[in-house]
Order: C-alpha cells, then structure tokens, then sequence
DNA sequence: AGATTTTAATTGACCATCCATTCAGTATTA
DNA sequence: TAATACTGAATGGATGGTCAATTAAAATCT
C-alpha cells in the first residue's frame, strides 16, 4: 500500500555500511513524517511504513523511538553546521567574504526547504520540555551567533559601521530566522534569492560601500 | 495528586461567564502543558489534572481535543493581534512613533515570555501538517507584516532612508522573530530590555536622525 | 573452494499501556 | 423543575516496544 522511497534491497558492500544506509533511510523517512504530520503524529507504524520496512526493524536499528528522534534532529544539526562551516572554508580569509558566504548558504536548497525548516521548527516546539533537544539546538544557535558576532567585529576594524558589532550580528542572524519562519508560514511566493538579496541589502545599509569589490553577485 | 493552578470553585455571576471562565482555565492548562510537556505528550487526562477539573469535563466545554487546540491557538493569536492593535491606538498617529510602538509591544511581558513562545513554536511546527493551524499562524503574521510595510512606506515619505522600505521592514520584522527564537532557544540571561534597544539601534541605523523628538524612552 | 557455524538483519504477530471519546448518573444553579 | 455543569468509569482503537522465528550474510573450518 505504501511506496517505499528508497529500494528496500541494499546492495552495498558490507553489513556495516548496509546498516549505515537503513538508519538514514529511516532518519529521512522521520523527517518526512514529521513535515507531513507533525511530531504529535509521527508514529513507529508510519515510519516504517513510509520506509517500506517492518516497524520491529525499526526499533533493531534504533532501539526506540526516543533514540531515533534524538538522532534525526542531530543529523539536521550536523548538515546545518557542516554546511556554514565549509561555506567559510570557500569563502576565503576575508570576514566580509565570509560574513557574504555565511548569509548566502544559509538558504542554499539542501538547507532551506519547507520540509527542514518544519522539522527544525517542530524540535524548537518541543525543545522546553526535552533537554536534549534544548542542547542540541542551543549548542547550533551558539556556534552560529558566536561566528556572526566575531565576524562582524573583525569587519568593523576595516570598514565604517553603523551599529554596533553586536547588534549587527543580531540584527544579521535575526533577518535571517525571520526570513526561515516566513518560508514555513509565509505566502508560498516567496523565494530563496529575494531572501538573499534583501540580507544583502541589510548588510548594504550596516556596512556601507563595502561590498563593492566583492564578487558576491 | 495534582496541583490545581485556578480555584475549583467558581463563584461568577452567571452560567455564562461560569463557562467562559471554564474555558479560559483549561485554555491556560493547555498552554502549560504544550509548555512542560510539548504538544506530543500533551493529553487531555494530562490538561485536566493540570486544570484540575474531570477528563469528561474538558470534552463537556470543547467537544473534542482538537477544537481545544484550535481554541488555544485562536486565542493565542488574538491576544497577540490585540495586543500590538492597541499599542497602535496609544500611539497616535505618527507612523514612526506607531512603529517604535509595535517594537516595543512585540516584547512586552505579557506576549513575550518562554511559555507563551514555546506554545507558538509548538503550533508553528505542526502547521505544515494542519492547515487550521497554518490559516491562523499566516493570517497572524501577514497582518503583521503590512502594517510594518505600510508604516515603513509612510516614514520613508518624511525621513530620509538607507534601506527600501519592503526591506526595512522585512529586517524588523525579521529581528524581532529572531530575538524570539532567543528568548526560546538562546541563552536565559537574555532579557527583553535588551531586546527592544536593539531593535531600536537597527531602526536608528535604517532611519538616521529620525527618533530624536520622540518620547520612547 | 565448498561446507558449516556464527552473527546480523528482518519480519509480523503480540502485548501492556495510553489515549480520546462516550455515557450513565450526580450535583448545581436558574 | 428544567437546564447546565460535572464526575468517574468504561470502551475501542492506537502506540511503543518485545519476541520467536526466518532469512541473509560473514566468518570459520575442512
């Protein structure tokens, strides 16, 4: 009845990457789970069949259900780290560049979709009442806000501000947020390169003429 | 076993306020639970126990859990939609006194504490799924967002600008959603003072010169 | 290499618990 | 006395987790 995502027949080369490949199978079948019907309905039955598999391999892979949720929500946070963290790594050593590049993949496809953005928000739901979760998301938003503000500090030796390093970087990452939340509930119009653009534009107005020289389209 | 949070006995004027009354405890029951518990694990036995009423009685005054939810959601949004409508109304009329206005609304204590945003984020999470929700959420926030655009516009036609206005108010709207997700997510020292004079500093850097007259402390 | 043993993966039935809702009956108030 | 407010027990269905049995794959032995 239900249409496995994924081939049910692994063909990879040993059972440790075979069981690799079924977890993320499952992770991904969660987080579809999860955007289509919420935490509160997401349910053992309908991840495994959304997986295609049988719920008691479910619990073989992950233990519990707990233990699949905690994993799910630390797979988004790792793709969400690893994404800003190499986009700095390209970006060069010029903290305007990177501060650029930081603003741009925030909303790069794999990031920024409707589906990620309701998973992120149906943990931060429910981040109060589970610690682990609280950790999890606080430990990502530190890291990020922290980068942010150094960043802004650093261009603030080079460039003329308009606001002060903190509230520039809060004002940066806020926008930011805003713009995610917009794309959840939001008026479906909205686009990936409006958003960057009008960040840019933020920034424009927080650190005038400094951008020029940079190719950051 | 159970605390009860309001008395049990209602000493009100007339069944109608006596029902109102009901509804507005197991309302605020209700947001406590989605608070300390998350909309997962929050249950009707769970709301009553908390309300300290019967189970039966609960579904006596809603019908059903989901026209709770929905209730507690409508509620929510009202109170916010009030909220920041009748700071417009102290404000008078001048767009740039309405729009510190509106910031400073957006974090008054009343709307703007871990419960409240908890509750919202635990709705904003399962709106992809409901689109009860999803209707409510978006109507909330579109109102929000053109009266920012719309008093944007009127205080580009008198000061002089850095930003346009559809990006003014997109970054203020933005910065105050992120400040949220802080208060939510980030550190607890956070405090709502600061909040507000960061919005403030964003607003100084977009509109230079241009709250200098104005009694906004 | 082929046969055999050991380990991992997977299934589907099963279970105790929890859940939203119903209901018959009781108390309260207009 | 008639309507409303309220209780607590019952109910059927869903849920997370267990388990014995089956299949597939790797390791070991001949």
């Amino acid at each position: 009845m239900a249409t496995p995502v994924t081939e049910k027949n692994f063909s990879g080369r040993n059972r440790k990457s075979q069981s690799e490949f079924r977890k993320r199978q499952l992770i991904n079948a969660t987080m579809d789970c999860i955007d289509k019907l919420g935490l509160s309905q997401t349910t053992l039955a309908r991840i495994a069949e959304r997986a295609g598999l049988s719920q008691g391999n479910v619990v073989f892979h992950f233990q519990s259900k707990e233990a699949l949720l905690d994993q799910t929500l630390r797979d988004l946070s790792d793709e969400y780290v690893t994404n800003w963290q190499s986009a700095l790594v390209t970006a060069g050593p010029d903290p305007l560049s990177q501060l650029c590049a930081l603003i741009r993949t925030s909303f790069a496809t794999r990031i920024c979709n409707r589906r990620k953005i309701s998973v992120w928000f149906a943990f931060w739901g429910e981040s109060r009442s589970r610690p682990k979760y609280m950790r999890v998301c606080g430990a990502n938003d530190k890291a990020f806000s922290d980068k942010l503000l150094s960043l802004c500090t650093a261009i603030q030796a080079r460039h003329e501000a308009r606001l002060s390093a903190k509230t520039a970087a809060l004002s940066i990452e806020g926008m930011i947020d805003g713009l995610w939340q917009n794309f959840l509930i939001g008026p479906p119009g909205f686009k990936r390169e409006q958003a960057i653009q009008a960040v840019f534009e933020l920034l424009d107005s927080i650190y005038p003429n400094s951008r020029e020289g940079l190719t950051t389209s």
